[in-house]
DNA sequence: ATTGATAATGAAAATCATTTTCATTTGTGA
DNA sequence: TCACAAATGAAAATGATTTTCATTATCAAT
């Protein structure tokens, strides 16, 4: 019944424990692994069923995939280039801990990103 | 050039002001109102542009448009009843300037919200 | 009122992530 | 080897959203 397909999980650890199934999909097809698309989504979502993975959301609904128990991160994006910058969101995880308790919140989770143009842009 | 149709903001204030596009749509069919969904799209569109509403993600990654004040906010949501907090972000706001500062970015904006389960839930 | 330019509208088609279907393959135990 | 359950993946279906494009409404200037 386990789906848990140990390839996409090591694509995912590889890909920086962050990414969303047609990015999957791709970076195997570029290794030159054979996998469908298909099956990437279930062993994905049997990953999730399996708590191993948390699953997000893009800005544009997009579905993204994140380790669990990875070290969580924030991410500072360049509207011009795309280039983006993992950053520490020591301050953001204290706030949304706070709010959450403030007010009576449980089995929470948070996002954070920060956009703008960069030094080259 | 602005297409925020009144009828549609006053669909989603009747709506309890959160709603996904294609509920307005119906909502409105269902009361008559003669319209097309791709105007309910870009009449929404339009009114998120000029920040009378928000827009936010539910689960399953369908876009829910909600009304909000003129004040930067952020918001807590529950993920069992969609039942939306807005909360203050002073904390947030200072993390996005230092961070961006730090990497030597300008002109910045972000994001930041939290969800969890609220007491009802 | 008539013309002409510009913006708004909406039906239909296109897009894109995701899910479902279903025929085929693989693995496993008897 | 045989049978049967689970896994696989190509192709089709789904559903939200966007794009296209032809039509219609608005409105200022004549």
């Amino acid at each position: 019944m386990s789906r848990s397909n140990p390839r996409v999980l090591s694509v995912l650890e590889r890909a920086g424990g962050f990414a969303s199934a047609q990015e999957v999909y791709r970076l195997m097809q570029r290794e030159g692994e054979s996998i469908g698309l298909t099956t990437v989504y279930r062993a994905l979502q049997s990953l999730v069923n399996d708590k191993i993975v948390d699953i997000l959301r893009r800005e544009d609904g997009e579905a993204i995939y994140r380790l669990c128990g990875d070290a969580h991160h924030h991410h500072l994006v360049c509207k011009g280039c795309g280039d983006t910058v993992e950053i520490e969101g020591g301050a953001v995880e204290k706030w949304a801990k706070v709010m959450a308790e403030e007010h009576g919140f449980r089995d929470v989770g948070h996002t954070a990103e920060i956009f703008g143009l960069c030094l080259k842009c």
